[in-house]
DNA sequence: GATAAATTGTTGCACGCGCAACTAACCAGC
DNA sequence: GCTGGTTAGTTGCGCGTGCAACAATTTATC
């Protein structure tokens, strides 16, 4: 049985470090997006992922997928995004039910200014997180996880 | 440069698997610690953080990094587990602006029923996410990461 | 084709959060 | 001891969020 209650202290473990090191970065992300770009993390995330798409449309669903967030936060979400203009719904015609989003010309351009400071702010985060001896393994382990095949 | 861009495009990567996989298991166990134990995720952290020090005190700014939470936000956070019973203010006598938290009886009670629901409910969000093919290496590599040394 | 069931997205409401401004207590320097 | 500056914790306020209930559309069953 210890060997049992073992694996769900180090499950819980690896949990508290996974949330400090989200709380760091997403809070000080926060601060650098907002003040910067006037932008939260979410909104942000939210427009990467639609530019990311490339020219494919995404559903309100996906949408709250991707940033866990609930339907009704998802669609209030949107609801400042297209009131600055910088993305639109689109009803779509197979099904009447959902709803694309696209992005505009200025939130292309909006995120084209923010990712710099996105990726700052990342930097200067993990930078910070990796002098805290508690955090730095998942720092070093983070970049290794989608690891480049060597070309052949 | 590109070189650099893959830096950074990596980070960013790894940001938002992080970003991902937090996502996902702080919203199942939302809905299982407040079903079940009418607690939060964060009020279940404190608890826990609380009990970890083992009659050892924290103070509120302590007890905000570790939620990664705003001074008011703490003050209101240790509001409600003091108005529940869960956890009692004691002003330290050396400084007297300081507020150190303990756990009450009931606090300590209500935390070993609720241990077991975070776990299991840790344990099936880390299974669901294992499935899902981005988020799978870093659920593998989180057990890793404080390894134990073996002994020589 | 009509009805039931499931799915998609939207609104009313209460609640927890961060920011800014504030009070209280400590700590220089003199 | 008193003044200026810093730190710890608390409130007012606006805002974003989840839950539950809802309207609109699709899909299944007969």
């Amino acid at each position: 049985m210890g060997i049992k209650d073992d694996a769900v202290e180090i499950r819980a473990q690896g949990w508290r470090t996974l949330a400090a090191l989200h709380g760091l970065i997403e809070s000080s992300m926060e601060k650098a997006l907002q003040t910067e770009a006037k932008l939260s993390v979410v909104e942000y995330t939210v427009l990467d992922a639609l530019a990311r798409q490339d020219g494919w449309h995404m559903r309100m669903q996906q949408l709250g997928r991707a940033t866990a967030l609930s339907p009704s936060a998802t669609t209030r979400l949107v609801n400042r995004l297209e009131d600055r203009g910088l993305l639109t719904r689109i009803l779509c015609a197979d099904d009447r039910r959902g709803i694309y989003t696209e992005l505009t010309a200025s939130g292309s351009e909006l995120l084209a200014t923010a990712k710099p400071i996105h990726d700052e702010a990342l930097e200067c985060a993990l930078a910070e997180a990796a002098t805290l001896p508690e955090l730095a393994p998942l720092v070093e382990a983070l970049p290794q996880l989608h690891a480049v095949v060597p070309a052949s």
